[in-house]
Order: C-alpha cells, then structure tokens, then sequence
DNA sequence: CTACTTTTTCCACTCACAGGACAAAGGCGC
DNA sequence: GCGCCTTTGTCCTGTGAGTGGAAAAAGTAG
C-alpha cells in the first residue's frame, strides 16, 4: 500500500499533470497542441513523469490520420480523498485523479462534538471507503469545514458555530492520520472550487457561490483563484445586515441575513407556521415527523401550500437583496446558488433574481446569470479533491 | 523633443525599471540584492537598459565599506502625464519616473459637457505644464474618468453621470493627440494605485478605497492588483440599498447610499437645514456664498454647529453600514476613505468606524485599519502615473 | 504498392544564466 | 604611507534548458 509520493519537478511538469486531470487521457501531440512546448522537450518532461509513475502510457489514441500515438494519462491507482464536513453532516468520497467520485457517502453528525469526536467518523468512512476496495490508500485529502480557517496552516479561527475547533491543527492531524499531505479550506470555498471544475462556473473567472445550508457563506473567486481574504474569513456574508432592527442574532447583532434565512431560519419559521396553523400543509408534516427542515418547506411549496411558498419568497427576496449589493459590488461573471435549500428551487431563484435585477446597475447585471449549482452535494467533495490536486499538481 | 519610446525587453528589466521607480536610484549591488540574479546576469540587463536610455548612471552611491559604486536612475528626463477626470473638476499633474509630482493643475469643470470639450480643456492644461518647463513632452499618460470603464481597450461603458462618454475612444484619441501611449481607468481604481503607492496602503496586499465626492465608488485591491469586475463595473457602490424605500436616487431605485450621503447629496440636506433656519451657521454661509458644498458643512461642524454635525454622523452612519457589509463580504486588510469629503474628518471617520466594528464579525474587524487617504487630491494623478508606468514597465 | 500524414525520436545548435577568478577602488588599523 | 580586508564591477567558461530540423516509425487513402 505504499503510495506515490512523486511530486511534479518543474512548472512544465504541474501544467500538463493539471491538464491531464482537467481533460483526461491525452496524446503526446495533443498535450503538445496544448502547451507551447517543442517536441523535444514535451517529450523529455513527459518520460520523467512516466518514470515517476505520476503519469502512464494507456493504449492507443483515436487516429488523426497518421500514425497513431499512445495515450497518457494520469495514473489510475492514484486517489483522493473529499471530505466535506457540514453543521449537521458529513460527505467523504473517493476520487481518482481526474477527481471522478467513485464513491461517495453521507452520514449525519454534529459538528459540534468537536473535530476529535468527527475526526474518528471521518476516518471510519473513509476505512469503510478503502475496504469497499475502491482504494488501497491515498494520496491526498481535502478538507472543508463550516468556518473560517487559517488557510496556510489549515487551522479554523474563531469558527462561530463549531466552538471546540478554533486552533485545532486540522491540516497537521489528520495528514499524521492518514499518512497523506492534506489540505483545509471552508467548506463554502471548496464549493465554489467543485463548481469551477466540474460544474456550471466551468468557463467564468470571476464568480460568487452562495451556499445555503445551516448557515449562509459565499465563496468569491477571483481570475480563477479563491479568494480568501486577510483574515480567511472572506465571504462570511450570513451576518450582513438584510433588515434593519430585525432578529436578534446569534452574533449579537439584529437583522442578520443568517437570523431572516438559513437552513436553520426557515426551519423554525416553517414550525411557528404550522404551529400556528397557518399552514395545513407544514402541520401535517410537523405531525408526522414531530420536527420540520427546509425539504419540508420544499415539499409543501410544490403541493401549492401559500404559506410555504411565502416564506420561500420572503428568504429569497431578503437574500436577492444582499446578493444586489454583492453584484454591484463585485461585479462577477456568474452567481451560483448552492445549500441545502437548493431543494427550494426556482421558487427562491425567481425571488432572488429579481431583487438583484432590480436593484443592481444594468452594466452589473445586463450579462449576469444567476443559476442553481449542478453538482448538489458533490460540489463539497469534488472541490476538496481539486484543492488537494491543485496542491500536489504544483512544483514542489 | 524626441521622446524614449524603448519599452523592457524582458522580466528582468521591468522588474529593474519597477524598482527603480518604487526605491528611487540604487546602485547595481543594491538591485543585486533584491533580485536574485547572478551579478552578471544583472549586469548585462542594466547595460542593455542604459543603452535604451531607459536608465541613467548618476553620480556615487554612498558608500558601504568598499569599493565605492556608480547609482542608477530612471531617466530624469522621463515625463508621464496624470490626469484626473471629476465630476466638476479636473486634475492634471506632470511627474518623473519615479511618479513624484513637478507640477499639477486643478480647474473647475463639468463632465457633462461631453469628452470633447473636457479633453480640449485637460489637453490645454497639459500644454501649460510644458510651458511651464516641467516637461518637454509625455512619454505616457494615465487618465480617470468617473465612470465604468472597458478596461482593456479604454473606453468608457454607460457612465450614469457622463452621458455623452458611452463608447467614447478616450484611450485611442489621447493616444493620438498627446503622441504618446494612455491608459484609462476608473477614477476611484487610480485613487486606489495612489494610496498604493504612496500612501497608506503601501504595504497591503488586500484592501478598500471608499472614494466619497460627488458620488461614491470603492476601489477593489486584490492581491496587490486592482479588481475591475467582469464589466469593469465592480466597485460601483453608490448604488447599493442603504436605506429600505429611502430616498429616491437618479437611478430609478429608492435609498441608494449615494442618494442618502455623497457630496451631492451632503449639499442638497446642508442647503435645505440651511432654508429651514435649522443651522445658522450654515444659513449665513448660504447668504454668503450663494451654494453650500461639503467644505461649508465641514467649516460648519468645526465650529461646532448640531446641525451640520448630525449631517456627518449620519451619513457616516449609513455609508458604515454599507462598509461593514463589504468588509464581512470581502475581509480586506485595511479600508481607506478618501474624496471631496475627507475635509469632514474624524466626526466622519468615527461615524464609520463605529457602524463597522459594531456590525462586522471580530476575526474580520479584529486588527482592520479604517483610515483617511493621505494624499488628497494628488491620490488620482499619483494613481494615474502609476498606471502608464505599470504598463510602460512591463515586457513589451 | 505508392504517396502522403501524423507521431515520435534523435541530434546539433542557441541562449540564458550561474558562479568563479580577477581587477578596481575604497576603508581601516598600524 | 602601507598592508589587509571589503565591496564593487568585469570577464569568462561551463551547464542545462530549450528549439527546430531531419529522419525514422507507423499509420491511412487510393
């Protein structure tokens, strides 16, 4: 089981590592095509990475007309690892090095036990992972937590609702644990990352992911690049002021986006609804489970119900709203609508598009498209395994 | 009055003639040490540079214990040409290579009035820095304009408060008749590369420059290079929501920042206290001079006068807001305010920083400066010099 | 089988660059 | 003033990256 610890040597090398991942199995004249490298000295990069079994020879390519060439591509036994840890859950899948799940699990937990206590889950899933044989180890991990972190060191800071992780050195212990270099971001950046790779921001540059879960974050990508700010805490737009004097907060301030819409807001609107019985719809379902999420909103707004299509109006116009100053600010290429509240769909889209196209200049919005993430629950941890490729695939 | 039309061949000298203009003359053992480059490698491209008459040798460099050696300097001779484009004035400066200003000009103006008229103007003034003996021409010359501007090609896209610019060749026609290489830009963005320069935010990598005059706009520095948004329109926050069904705006919304605090709007509320006999100090400096402007409600305020006071507090208050928004948005390391109404000083400036600190997460306000620009008036020009010198400084 | 492509390998040549040797020019202690 | 050390500037050669032409290899189309 021992793994490939190979590095890229050069830039040339990390660029066409990069490009077989971004494109898969490619020619030596096609990476050639690619690249702005002679002949000979694609060739010569080419054979060291063959040497160091990052890349190999599979096959012959489809004929161009001549003589037909060999595929490369990247090596098959290479895996990464996508851990995506949520307020209320965690993904962890399994990824080969053109980052295509190959297999993926979900399981409910708590973030606030503590990274010790999630840790031990999270290693248990990836144990089970590697004994359903879809890996004999890994190569890399990628982390993503709900909070901001101190990217470099891959530590969360003063992460708001996972107290008992400010400081834990997250990077360095599970890298020990899993005996692979690992990488820490938020999990709302790691979105952003698995929709520029593989979802519908695969052509922007500059773009804004708005994930909707527990909480509310945004990821902000600059030129291609994460941005993550000063501090790290870059895109923690859930305690943007959205109502004067609204609710209180958790933060301690009123009117908080978070407090009027989130995962957790809509939860606790919908049961005060059916408690109320406002809402026939919700108080039946409140009935028959004895608890409401934002998939019940969801449900009750397809079967017509006003009440559950208000809310969902009212969280999407508060939320178009910040997104508008967001937009006028920013000025991306894209917005993508991401969370758990996707399940919301085009009821919460139409309300948010249509603050911000009323509110935001025509320059900003004229060519703006305001979309769904295609990835859904995947977007986590396909971005974790591209943060941890982006890592490896780069000069040492 | 031939000018140096020699551009860098390479890397190595740009980043010689950029560090030359940022440290001032240096001797070839001074730039050896901040380049990593072996002493003949340096010392070819210095030669090659001295022969392009890009760069002169100057005198004795102080001594450090030995062999004592020859400085080098930016050609003294070397001219760019700033302008700065308002609202309702006009900034025209000539300064060296090392963008330090000789001479500047400032005259009332409105951009109303269309480019053509406003280039014959700055145009004028330019050729009076020349009679002057400043300058025997311009080897390149930066230009800001009010307004969203196509970045790449120079041309303004749908100003609101220059009809008239829309599509207007700015960077082409001055190229033309000023016989020299031009770049345009946003005026807040150049004020932004000024402070950068030489100001306050000489050593930030991310940060603010919230520009209040007439308007309001924010300068967007990531990473040490200016962020202009997909459209060229990011920083455009004069018309974020500030107020919920506030005050009409020229826009079409209602409660625009820009409509609720800006210079424009600062003179409307000063103007209407002053009628209502609210404030006698405004109202006798309305008898006097006719028009109020921010400069009279800052007179007004330092003579202690309530009314005028409240006026600051509150439009810090709402621009606070705004700012606190951006800064949990974006995480910047430092936020300069800047523009005609930085003469309100720290009643301002408090007003500000109160709402951010108060509004924004710790770990985003934690150790975030919010300051006045340091140089005024001269920000845009420096700004602007800084412009056509990044893009003269750079391989060809 | 022939003519033409495309792919791959081989090789000679150019060029950027590093770094050592050495010369020039100064400071400093004696 | 004199030797010694330091710093600066110049010269020169070796090395390794990279280019591009030629030719070989392995196809396809007629």
């Amino acid at each position: 089981m021992r793994r490939m610890t190979a590095r890229p040597a050069n830039a040339h090398q990390a660029r066409l590592l990069r490009l077989l991942r971004d494109g898969g199995p490619n020619s030596r004249a096609q990476l050639g095509d690619q690249v702005d490298l002679s002949r000979s000295k694609l060739a010569v990069e080419v054979d060291r990475l063959l040497e160091t079994e990052l890349v190999v020879a599979d096959g012959l390519a489809a004929s161009r007309g001549g003589r037909r060439s060999h595929n490369i591509r990247l090596n098959p036994h290479l895996r990464f690892l996508g851990v995506d840890i949520g307020a209320t859950s965690v993904d962890v899948a399994v990824t080969n090095a053109e980052l295509e799940i190959l297999g993926h699990i979900n399981q409910p937990m708590d973030v606030r036990e503590g990274p010790v206590a999630v840790f031990e889950q999270v290693l248990s899933m990836a144990a089970k992972l590697r004994a359903s044989g879809l890996a004999e180890g890994f190569d890399g991990a990628g982390i993503g937590v709900p909070g901001p972190v101190r990217f470099p060191e891959g530590i969360p800071v003063a992460p708001p609702i996972m107290p008992g992780w400010d400081g834990f050195p997250v990077r360095e212990a599970l890298s020990q644990d899993l005996g692979c270099p690992v990488m820490v971001d938020n999990d709302v950046n790691l979105m952003a990352m698995g929709e520029q790779h593989a979802g519908v921001a695969r052509t922007v540059h500059d773009f804004l992911v708005v994930k909707i879960g527990t909480g509310i974050g945004c990821g902000i990508v600059v030129g291609g690049e994460v941005y993550r700010g000063t501090t790290g805490s870059a895109g923690d737009i859930g305690h943007i002021q959205a109502v004067p004097d609204g609710r209180p907060c958790a933060c301690g301030n009123r009117g908080c986006l978070e407090a009027h819409f989130s995962g957790a807001a809509l939860a606790r609107d919908a049961t005060e609804a059916a408690e109320q019985r406002l809402s026939p719809e919700l108080a039946s379902r409140l009935e028959a489970n004895g608890t409401l999420g934002a998939a019940d909103v969801a449900a009750a707004a397809a079967a017509g119900d006003a009440t559950a299509l208000e809310l969902i109006r009212e969280g999407g116009n508060r939320t178009g709203q910040v997104i508008a100053g967001l937009v006028s600010f920013f000025n991306p290429g894209l917005v993508v609508i991401g969370g758990g509240v996707t399940g919301l769909g085009h009821t919460l889209l139409a309300a948010i598009r249509t603050q911000v196209y009323r509110q935001s200049l025509p320059l900003a919005t004229g060519n703006l498209p305001i979309v769904l993430g295609e990835l859904g629950p995947t977007a986590g941890v396909i971005g974790a395994a591209r943060l941890i490729s982006d890592h490896l695939f780069s000069p040492a």
